[in-house]
Parts: structure tokens; C-alpha cells; sequence
DNA sequence: AAAATTATGTTAATCGATTAAGCCCTCGTC
DNA sequence: GACGAGGGCTTAATCGATTAACATAATTTT
């Protein structure tokens, strides 16, 4: 009853002619006559036969309409996180316009061979937490794109986080302010801690440590000052881990005149820990996030924030990898101001 | 100086065995003398071999180890819905242990033959607005799983939604009340409108239609009506579609007593609409949603809705389909009481 | 010590296509 | 009417593995 799956070749005998042909029929109508090649379709419809087996293409074509979103975070974290998710938003928007395929990856360097044969290019979100992943991809000799981060060889999209960084800061640093920064991803530490003067991570081109370069020269600018424990590290963009650093800041003796928060996320669960604890803001606190996601853009009071174009980011991607783009673009950023005066 | 890729051949022929000892000392152990397993392990990572071709691996073996979870909407639509991303967030944290990947699709029937021919099998998240969609993954032999709805002869986990829907409903609706629902998907038209008589959608089996059933009980139990021009259609869980049945419904004269809502997207919409019109909660109107997703749980006044695990349901749907466990699962729900009386 | 097992590899068919190369036939042209 | 060009289709090599079946050597059994 349950017939097994047919084959080219089934569809071939059938016919009475080639394998050539049918696969012809297929892929290149310029093979035969238009003729042949309808009786072939209709043939293949009644008959149930759905096109060349897909598993079989990718081998032999090399190419898989499949194109792999590597994270540098896991996926359950990636889907509830706003600015990521609009990301993927664009990424995938853009993927279903050329009839590709979206393969979310959140793995490491051991399993990333996994997909490499398979896979048609990968975007890469975000630095990897291992380096080695980078490597892996980089040696295929596949298309590859970065997004808020540099390899070298590899085209790139950022904005200017460094600039946006330093400008979203002198909105809200005062002379002789003593400033305190809620940083992401500043250190190799799976939890919410004081960075001191433990080593940044070694990338040293992360988007956090080009933040943390706009902060300082923000900050050096404007006359005040950043002692070296008031830089905070948290693993993730994560509303329980930026709690635990906003109480920490909020709590310090003195408490800092302003803090510059790496993400809307955390600057929001600041905002809120703050007002929960009857600081006036921005009389007596000034906050600064990062990213512009929606819910930042409505608080109260209005947050000031860098606003970058998640989606388009997404879209971006995506094109810059099916065109085979080399050039590395940067993204332009906008400034929302909210109350620091 | 890049070489062109290795394959399982070169590597045989450099360390003179034959391919399929290769093979055996990645695949099968036993099939082999410990001593030479190690050896050629060895010489792979030197030379650069990183194991067996995937995608070779797939056509020979039959099996990719990519999970495909198709949504019944939009990849945008669904990574931006805080429902469907839990789900998502189960489903990915429960192939990640397994070592499986996610691909997520949403086309239509057309497409679905791109990737039925590689995938290991298939979440189906919500019914497919396609039924032949359903049909073709059916038809192949590969693990099914259908999530929020049934499916013919395939494992399904559902809550119980028309009785969910009667006991939430239960809560707001009082005798002689007038009754208006904002009911999701119930027809098959893009746009937000009125029902009426229009013909409800084909699925009959649909959540949507089970929760209009439990509302209905609940309703007439009551005392209470539900006049046919008080149904509105919204047809996808977003904001802006809520929106305007929220103002529609809520300029109708008379206004409505109880408006139950098919999710807590809608009725969070249809609660900010009210409150900023000064219509007193709970007083002057009685508000239910679905779903109980974190925006619902904290909202003043607090919103009564039906719980559900989300996050659990994904990975139930994984489990189920890597276990190849045919039995539907039924999941419990949960009643969150707001302010009704 | 012969026979029976077991351990360790090898050979070759196979998974289901794609595609370069070749064959045959029909046309057009001079 | 001979020659060249194309159209239309077939043959067969190939993509990069896996694995049943077989061969040979080493070990055990009796």
C-alpha cells in the first residue's frame, strides 16, 4: 500500500526515458522541448513524484538554500530578547523573499562542523564566545557575514559604537559627576560582577569595549569621572542579571550621579529599581541605555537612549550575504533624548 | 594553498586504508582495533579532516538531524509573539540537548517540499493555514507532531480549550450581561472585522472554534447573550489588529458588559483602550484573555486569563517527536483571577 | 592440532540526484 | 547533395559518504 518514495530513476522507467531528462525537466527546461518537458511535469504530479530529492541536491549541486543564523548566545535566550528578535525579523523577512531556509544555530566550534557541509552561509550574530567558531566558518570557503562585530576577511555590519556610545553619554554626564557603567560582556564571567581590574575580554574589538572607549572619552570630556570599581559586568542582556547590578549601583556609597547602561534592558530594570527606591530622576540619577527597543521608548520618564534599526540590521544581513557583498557597512544610529538635564 | 576540501578518500588514500575503515572509526568503534581508531582520529585533526561529509551523510544515511518546526504564521510574526517565542525557547532548549537543529519554516505547501526531503520531522506549531501543507508532511514517513491543534493520526498537545475558555469565561460573565468576543482567527480574511454569519473557518477542529464553544456555554449557563454581531475576527495575536477591534468594540452602543478575548495580546490592547476612555475596570467592564504570558500577569488591574505553559509545551512537542511518541498530550491549564466581581 | 570463533580490514554496491560529453536526426545553406 | 549547426535525448562519471558481504589473520575451543 505505502509504496517506498520514488526516485528520478523510478519516474525515468516509468517514462521511458533518461534520468537526464527528467532532471532536466526540472532544472533546465532549455534541455528539451517544451513539449516533453510538460508531459514530464503532468506525468510527475499524477504520479506523486515532487522533484529531485532534495537530501540528493545538496550533495551533488554543493548548495542547499539554507542559510545558517549563528548566535553568539543561546537560541532560548536570542527569541526573548527584543533587539535580537528584530533582528531575526529582518534576517528572516528577507531569507523568504529568495526561497532560502533559516537553520538557527547556538552551538559550539565542536558541533558547528555539523552544518558546515550543508549550509549555503552563515550570519554570524553577535562576536562568538569562541573564537574557534569563527575560525571554522571562516575556512569554508563560504559566504559569511558579521554583524556587530569584525572578522577580519569577512564583510561586516556595525554601527558606530564607539561614537554612539560617547554621544548618548555626553547627553547625561555632568562636570563632576561621578559616573557608574552597567557594562555587557565586558569579562569572561558567567555572572553579574564588579569588573575592577580584571582583564576585559580579549576581543578587544567587541562592541562593549568600543562602548566602554565613547563612555570614557565622554566622560574624561565632560570633567567627571569613572573609578575603576563602578564598571559593572553582565553576562547577558537579561532582566534577573541587570537586576542584581542595579541594586548594587543603586546601593553604593555615594551613589553615582549618573549611570551609562550598555543595553536598554538593563537601563530599563535600573529605571525601575530606582524609581521603586524614590530617586528622583533625573534630578538625582541620570540614566543612559542602549539599543532603542520599543519598550524603552516609552518610559516614564522618557529614557535616553542610542536607537539602531534592528530589523533593517537583519535585512541588511541577509542581503549582504546573498549578494555576496565584500564591503563592510555601517549602519547610522539616532539619538532619543529623554530627561538629563 | 587552499586546497581544495578533503574528503573521506584522501584521507584513506593518504594513510593507506580504505575508505571504509575511515568511516568505521567515526561512525562505528567496534568495527575497528582501538589502536587504529586512534591513529586515524589523529591524523584527521592534523591534516585537517573534520569527519564524514554532512551532507553526504544525510542522502546516505537518510537523516539530517534538523528538526523542522513549521509555523503556521510568519517567522516575523512568531519571533516577535511572547507565546510562540516560549515555545520556541522549549523546543530549541530540548534539541539543543539532543544535539539536533532548528530550522524554522513558514512557508506554504509549495515550498514544503524543499525541505521535507532532509528534515528528521516536523513541529507543526498551530494549525498550517494550508491544509495541504499538513497533508504532504503526513504523507511523508517522518515524525509529526501538532502543537494547538489536531492532526490526523499524529501525536497533537493541546490544553483543553474549550474548557479553559468555559472557566475563564465563567469568571466574568454575570447574568444578563451583554457579551462581545474578540475572537482570533475565526475566519479566513487578513483584516480585523465583524464575524456575523460568515461562514467560520473550514477547521472546525480549530482552538479558536473550541474556545468560542466553552465561551458560548459559559455564557448561556449564565444567563448572559452574545448577539452575532459582537464576534469580531482578529487574524494574528498583534497589537495593532487588537487595536481596532478594541476601539470598535468598545464605541458600540451599548457597550458591552463582558468582552472575552481569545489571547492576552487582545485583551491587553482592548484594557489600554478602556482605561484610557475611563471606563472603570471591573465595574463597567469585564475583561478576560488567554494565554497568561508575562505582560498579562502584571497589568493594573490585574487581568484574569487562562495559563499556559508555553515554554513546557515546546519541549513536550521536542520530547514527543524525538521519542517517536505517538499518544496526544493533554496539558493542563491554569486560571488567573483578576479583578471580575 | 584441527575446527570454530572472533577481530580487523577490504571490496563494491548504493543513497538520488546532476551534468559534461556524445550520438542521432532534422534543417538550412550554398 | 554535401556539410555544418543545432535541437533533443542518452550515457556514464560524479558528488562523498555508508554498509552488507566477504577475506584474512589471530585467537579460542575442544
Amino acid at each position: 500500500m505505502t509504496k517506498t518514495k520514488l526516485t528520478l530513476r523510478d519516474v525515468a522507467t516509468k517514462l521511458g526515458v533518461s534520468t537526464a531528462t527528467i532532471s532536466n525537466a526540472f532544472n533546465r527546461p532549455d534541455q528539451l522541448s517544451a513539449a516533453k518537458r510538460e508531459e514530464i511535469l503532468a506525468a510527475c504530479k499524477t504520479i506523486g513524484y515532487h522533484g529531485p530529492n532534495r537530501a540528493a541536491q545538496i550533495l551533488r549541486k554543493g548548495h542547499s538554500n539554507i542559510i545558517a543564523l549563528v548566535l553568539a548566545d543561546s537560541i532560548q535566550y536570542v527569541v526573548s530578547d527584543p533587539l535580537a528578535s528584530k533582528f531575526i525579523q529582518g534576517v528572516s523577512g528577507e531569507l523568504q523573499k529568495h526561497n532560502k531556509h533559516l537553520l538557527l544555530y547556538a552551538g559550539d566550534s565542536e558541533t558547528i562542523m555539523d552544518i558546515v557541509d550543508f549550509v549555503d552561509g552563515f550570519i554570524c550574530y553577535g562576536a562568538p564566545r569562541n573564537a574557534a567558531l569563527a575560525q571554522e566558518m571562516a575556512q569554508q570557503s563560504k559566504p559569511v557575514v558579521a554583524v556587530d562585530f569584525d572578522l577580519q576577511g569577512f564583510p561586516s555590519i556595525n554601527i558606530d559604537n564607539e561614537e554612539a556610545a560617547y554621544q548618548v553619554a555626553r547627553q547625561a554626564v555632568n562636570a563632576d559627576d561621578h559616573v557608574a557603567i552597567l557594562g555587557l560582556r565586558l569579562i569572561d564571567s558567567p555572572s553579574t560582577c564588579r569588573v575592577y581590574d580584571t582583564p576585559l575580554f580579549e576581543c578587544d574589538r567587541s562592541i562593549s569595549h568600543r562602548r566602554l572607549e565613547g563612555y570614557r572619552r565622554a566622560v574624561s570630556e565632560a570633567g567627571a569621572s569613572v573609578s575603576s570599581d563602578w564598571i559593572w559586568h553582565i553576562p547577558e542582556s537579561d532582566s534577573t542579571y541587570a537586576r542584581q547590578a542595579a541594586r548594587e549601583v543603586l546601593n553604593s556609597h555615594p551613589r553615582p550621579d549618573t549611570v551609562l547602561c550598555m543595553s536598554d534592558i538593563i537601563a530599563l530594570e535600573l529605571l525601575q529599581c530606582a524609581l521603586a527606591m524614590d530617586i528622583k530622576i533625573p534630578q538625582e540619577l541620570r540614566i543612559t541605555g542602549f539599543d532603542g527597543i520599543d519598550e524603552a521608548l516609552r518610559t516614564r520618564p522618557p529614557l535616553t537612549t542610542v536607537c539602531q534599526a534592528s530589523m533593517e540590521k537583519g535585512q541588511l544581513a541577509a542581503q549582504s550575504l546573498l549578494n555576496r557583498e565584500q564591503n563592510a557597512i555601517k549602519m547610522p544610529f539616532e539619538l532619543k533624548l529623554g530627561e538629563t538635564s
